[in-house]
DNA sequence: TCACAGAATGATAACGTTTACATTTTCGAT
DNA sequence: ATCGAAAATGTAAACGTTATCATTCTGTGA
């Protein structure tokens, strides 16, 4: 189809070898033929072919990513952030999204180790028991991991430390004066980071010698959290009167059914994130969440990569840091629970005595 | 490094042809063989390399992705349904983001070409004047446009029909009441769609015999909405009673700002996106806007370039219905402005008779 | 027993590069 | 003029596949 070097080198009266080091500025070649070169390769608008080049130097330059959706941005914007890294060094990026599937995963490390790229980043599952994972320590491709948590297996990871994150919502919350907790988190099973969260929640409530929190588990997939909330609320006299969500979504979804449900945010019932998606802070009532600098993990994660692709050591795992970051969605507790709330259903403004 | 395919069939003792013949599937293979050859692949990992066999068949079964930015849920909703089709056919895909800068769009162009992708989709700045089209079509490179406006160049796109939808949010807002319309856009000139509903709106304004809108345009990277909004509200007396955004973001950030002025939206003034991302229905008030089918315009241009690629034809631009989806933050204008606002900067119901 | 069709397999030439090595040219120093 | 080092160029062998031809088996009908 279109032209080679071989049609260059003819063209230039040349010889490939020529050709290839007037491209890759390897190896003298005079001016005058560089001319001539340069004028065969506007002519015949030779444009280098990578695969050729790839398979002769037997590497791609490609860097593989493998992340569960780009509907959450938190994963866009860490995206973003590898996007950056990989363009400053000249790699290219193939992309895949897993919608929270382990198959999936596999599926693509498969498909990515096929078309051998030079590394990975990815976000797993579990990465303690991950096939897809496994798979690539087989293959001896580097690869690091984000917002997934470290664990025994001791695979290189990005991320923030959700647990002390999670604790750090408890303490904060019970600083506040509440005193029963709620979680609604997302498949444990296929979020990591969210157990990570919902441990430290958990531990900091024991610790403080509080009842244990009810921790509600919902599919992340059709975030409806009207459900959840509503077994929540079954029982309004023990009913939570803050609660920790495990991501952004999820917690701005809560906040709809809440609201929903006639009862009034931060009023009645506080409410925590987590990931600090811009649109949060612009949400009345702007979102209290705890920030991950997903950018900066997306282009951490990269630097780790590369470096490694390089030879410059093995990647280590990275905590960055968090910040709990405290808004209108989360207030005191002056009350003792929605329970003296009349009519559930009704819209009501606990906040103005009655 | 890994095994290949002379590696295994030195230890199937059999040839690589009838190697490649197994794993293709392709020609006759005896069962005997077969099994042997399938042990010499388990024992030696192997893993066909693509990119050997992307350079043989010349096709690398790839799609290249070339959108602005992530930190638009819009785009990373079209990705979505990009990977879901591009999934379903066994194609990869190379993707890039330009921050919408055409530098970057020619270089990540140029970049996947010389990757060899089969294939392109993207959104370009201006598809009227687009080095990087040029080149595209220089390389005859099939490619499918999304969000882009179809225009005298006549390149394939798939997208909604900007310019009526801007024309029914315009009609809408008169209908409401509104006299006096206002626009804040991000950038015409990286935004053909932009400009389209700028149009449609302003086009609509003068049919129906109206004082032309304000238009405000703001840079798009820095989403600082407070300044476009105070130059808007500079002269009170005759500020718009409602606002088109030219997308969900701009608008919840217009939005933002209007009620830091101590402006209350819709009461005091009507605000609507354009869009139709996710969080737009969770907010208070839920915005107003147009939602195009982000996830499914991503799907559509797929198929379409897919067919183009088996040699279906050629591709044909396509709009996909939109809904004008009015919520609260866009409501009747019972004022004639707000200019009546005595203390502007200072939280203010007006809709509460004084 | 002898063709002989068809199944099964093998040798080998591409695909478009890079690069080690060989060869030729250039040119300043003698 | 001659030598020789350095500069400039060329030749050809990979890299890992696929696919086109051969070629070698099988088993069946005459």
């Amino acid at each position: 189809m279109s032209a080679n070097i071989k049609d260059v080198a003819a063209h230039a009266n040349v010889s490939i070898a020529t050709v290839s080091r007037f491209i890759n500025k390897t190896g003298q070649v005079h001016q005058k033929t560089a001319i001539k070169v340069q004028q065969a390769i506007d002519e015949l608008g030779f444009r280098p072919n990578s695969v050729g080049r790839n398979l002769k130097m037997s590497t791609t330059r490609t860097l593989g990513v493998v992340i569960p959706s780009l509907s959450n941005p938190v994963f866009a914007d860490s995206v973003a952030g590898i996007t950056e890294i990989a363009r400053q060094s000249a790699y290219s990026l193939m992309f895949t999204s897993t919608d929270y599937s382990p198959d999936s995963e596999l599926q693509a490390v498969a498909s990515l180790l096929e078309n051998r790229v030079t590394g990975l980043i990815m976000t797993v599952a579990d990465p303690e028991n991950s096939p897809a994972l496994d798979m690539l320590e087989a293959a001896k491709t580097p690869y690091v991991l984000i917002y997934n948590q470290p664990g025994p297996c001791d695979r290189p990871t990005v991320t923030v430390d959700n647990v002390a994150a999670g604790r750090d919502v408890a303490k904060a919350l019970i600083a506040m004066g509440h005193r029963r907790l709620g979680m609604i988190s997302g498949a444990f099973a296929s979020s990591d980071r969210a157990s990570a969260r919902r441990d430290g929640f958990v531990n900091c409530i024991a610790d403080a010698g509080l009842e244990p929190p009810q921790v509600q588990e919902i599919d992340f997939q059709e975030l409806d959290a009207t459900a959840a909330v509503s077994i929540l609320f079954e029982d309004w006299i023990s009913a939570p009167t803050a609660l920790f969500c495990s991501n952004d979504l999820l917690a701005i979804s809560v906040i709809g059914a809440l609201e929903r449900m006639g009862l009034n945010v931060p009023n009645d019932i506080s409410v925590i994130g987590f990931d600090g998606i811009t649109v949060g802070t612009h949400l009345h009532p702007k979102l209290s969440t705890v920030v991950q600098p997903s950018r900066e993990m997306g282009r951490t994660a990269t630097h780790q990569l590369l470096g490694r692709i390089n030879g410059e050591g093995d990647i280590e795992s990275v905590f960055l840091p968090y910040k709990l970051n405290l808004e209108e969605s989360a207030g005191p507790s002056d009350k003792s629970s929605p329970a003296d709330l009349q009519m559930p259903h009704q819209p009501t403004n606990r906040s103005v005595p009655q």
